[in-house]
DNA sequence: CTATATACTTCGTGATATGATGTATTATGT
DNA sequence: ACATAATACATCATATCACGAAGTATATAG
């Protein structure tokens, strides 16, 4: 997909991604990646930008030895989710004036 | 809308604007206002991107006095709009999956 | 004569995605 | 035993980009 066309995408993905359960960054790359593709680099950015939009919350835990970070999506976080289902009509208006075909055929 | 959703939409809007016959800087964003809004400073820096990779071209013209310079849409510039519609399915099932609701009603 | 609309241009800034690189542990293959 | 891949998180430098601010210039409306 685009570049920029995942940029609007991404914050709302990792967002859903937690929406119905903790998960840690490794998983979440994996849960996406049917839908969106996105490095490590750039989801531990996404993640710390939505802590500290206050979207989520963070907490460490010990896994078989190894440590995780598991994100909880906050209410703010559920609202975000919210706000991008009525940005999608605004979206679908735009892509009906892209593709829309002109009567000069 | 969201600043990063517009950011994927702006160059296939613009492209769109020109689509059905040239425009101008000016013309564009009134004709673009009913669905997305954008500044004097984001269409030049747009259209200048555009026309260096060779999605549209550029013409001079005098109109009433004024300078206008009219823009013209390329092949590359339509397959870009045909590249868009295909991108939209991509962007719908990311759409359904961020607002699908899990079965713990 | 003043304000608004038209029309294009340049500059600086802040936001952001991403590759490269690094650290550390566990699991798998030969 | 050894190498490779997978798991897991972190930081840095870079390139792209939207946008406000400010500037230049002409035409029109009040």
């Amino acid at each position: 997909m685009d570049a920029q066309l995942k940029r609007g995408l991404l914050d709302v993905c990792v967002l859903a991604a937690i929406k119905d359960g903790d998960s840690y960054g490794y998983k979440i790359i994996k849960d996406l990646r049917p839908y969106i593709e996105l490095s490590e680099s750039t989801l531990y950015t996404i993640l710390k930008r939505l802590e500290t939009g206050g979207m989520l919350t963070v907490r460490s835990a010990e896994h078989d030895g190894r440590l995780r970070k598991y994100y909880h999506i906050t209410d703010a976080g559920m609202r975000r989710i919210e706000e991008f289902r009525s940005e999608w009509a605004e979206m679908i208006s735009v892509y009906q004036f892209v593709i829309k075909e002109e009567h000069n055929g």
